[in-house]
RNA sequence: GGAGAGGUGUCCGAGUGGCUUAAGGAGCACGCCUGGAAAGCGUGUAUACGUUAAUAGCGUAUCGAGGGUUCGAAUCCCUCCCUCUCCGCCA
């Protein structure tokens, strides 16, 4: 959420603000809404403290044995007036906060103009993009061929959109959630987090899914509020919501392998083939919560953290600046790490790492104890995925694949395979 | 799922309708005292929103959350959440 005294009283800058992402802010009902609110406001406490003054005086009156018809008569009268302005004065707070609520973050001045993924801005490359000397299978045959992925039996399980990994290609895909979760705890600082997979719509709220993005969420039938998880960015990132935190608990970065799940309500028809867009995949994602002044550094650290699995994987990809028609609903700044795809003959999303700046953390109340002011004050928060464990599968299997089929394992890999060096295709034998 | 006990400020803890402006204590901060410290004494010590030039005043709200009763609710009523104990079930 945008701080709402900066909304209310610059309203234009705002608007210039969020202009870059091709958002159009109502100033005209920004300041009715505003003006609408002040007079009510003021209105409904000015009755509420008349009438604490009269009822504090009944007290006194009856104690002195004072008639008190007449004061119960005019708080009488000041109740009914209340009643009525307090009504509107809650719709109209309704109405404000909704409204507020649906307002995304302001993009970061360093933000590249442009509407939509063409404009992003390539920052870096990294890596050879890998020749082959026969045709490259895409992941679905090669994983077939491997007799380790099966999406037709995951339809009947469930539906389209879900994949059944079995035999090295299964723990090839574990391998890989292990090693990255090991790199993050052992070289880059991350406490291990487990966390639940479904959560309440006060913490989806508190990221920003909702209430804009409910059509993008599995949600638990029945009464019980509660969603499947679309990534553990989300209770990763409310274990600080309603807390205020000490100096010394800063920097926060917790690492964290969870399911998540994904209605892909609007991608009818985009990536149908194969595990690119799953309604379930696995990802191990990285959040940190940070002193304001600290955040601009802290995404570029983020970001290194995610590049160093890629790297280490050897996996040709790219890291690009995402422009302000692009760029999330709750992000100040975003980067994109895109790995190469042989099959498609493209860079691919394999990991998107953002500041979100206080813009969570308000929605949150996260908060800390600024030793230097003595008062407490809004966090930053920080995630990216490190990596996108599904993902990532797709982009080894392509990779490494070779012309027999086959497809050798990363050399970071062969500890978590237990010394395995190759997959070996359907019918291979050593 | 059943039965019971609870949820008060940074912490402990009092408080069953109005001198509660949440007692008292601990902790913390500052001051006095001291050669220095401790003890002692004194003062202060929540958050949010509004108003405002203001981190000054003033107003409103907040005793797990939300409703209700009442002129007035931490206190009475209802619903829900959470914690603890016992029982049942289960991995």
């Amino acid at each position: 959420m945008l701080d709402p005294k900066l909304v209310r009283s610059e309203p234009e800058r705002v608007a210039q603000k969020l202009a870059k992402r091709h958002f159009t802010l109502d100033i005209n009902k920004v300041q009715a809404l505003e003006e609408q609110r002040k007079s009510l406001q003021t209105r409904s406490e000015t009755l509420q403290s008349e009438q604490n003054l009269r009822s504090k005086s009944i007290g006194k009156a009856k104690q002195a044995g004072e008639p008190i018809q007449p004061l119960l008569d005019e708080v009488d009268n000041l109740k009914q007036q209340k009643a009525q302005a307090e009504e509107s004065l809650h719709q109209l707070q309704e109405e404000l906060h909704q409204f507020l609520a649906g307002l995304p973050n302001m993009p970061d001045d360093e933000v590249p103009e442009g509407a939509d993924e063409n404009d992003n801005l390539e920052v870096a490359c990294w890596g050879e993009i890998p020749r082959f000397s026969f045709t490259p299978k895409d992941h679905v045959a090669l994983g077939e061929g491997l007799a380790g992925l099966d999406f037709k039996k995951a339809a009947v399980l469930a539906r389209a959109r879900f994949a059944v990994m079995q035999g090295p290609v299964a723990r090839l895909h574990r391998a890989l959630a292990q090693f990255m979760l090991d790199v993050h705890t052992n070289e880059h600082g991350y406490l291990e987090t487990a966390l639940p997979f479904m959560v309440n719509s006060d913490s989806l709220f508190g990221t920003g899914q909702l209430p804009k993005f409910e059509e993008d969420l599995f949600k638990i039938d029945g009464d019980r509020d509660l969603y499947l998880i679309p990534t553990a960015e989300v209770p990763a990132t409310n274990l600080v919501r309603d807390s205020i935190l000490k100096d010394e608990e800063l920097p926060m970065r917790l690492v964290c392998h969870s399911p998540c799940f994904r209605s892909e309500a609007g991608s009818a028809g985009r990536d149908t083939r194969g595990m690119i867009r799953q309604h379930q995949f696995e990802k191990v994602e990285l959040v940190q919560v940070v002193r304001p002044e600290e955040s601009v550094a802290a995404l570029e650290a983020l970001t290194g953290h995610a590049e160093s699995i890629l790297q280490r994987l050897q996996l040709p990809y790219r890291k690009v600046a995402l422009c302000g028609g692009d760029i999330g609903f709750a992000a100040a700044y975003t980067y994109d790490l895109e790995v190469w795809l042989p099959a498609q003959d493209c860079y691919r999303e394999i990991s998107s790492c953002s500041n979100t700046r206080d813009f969570q953390a308000r929605r949150l109340k996260a908060r800390w104890k600024n030793p230097e002011t003595g008062k407490n004050e809004l966090l930053h928060t920080l995630n990216g995925s490190g990596l996108a464990v599904g993902r990532t599968l797709v982009a080894v299997l392509e990779n490494y694949q070779q012309e027999d089929g086959s497809v050798s394992v990363p050399d970071v890999l062969q500890p978590y395979m237990g010394g395995m060096t190759v997959i070996p295709a359907r019918g291979q034998h050593d």
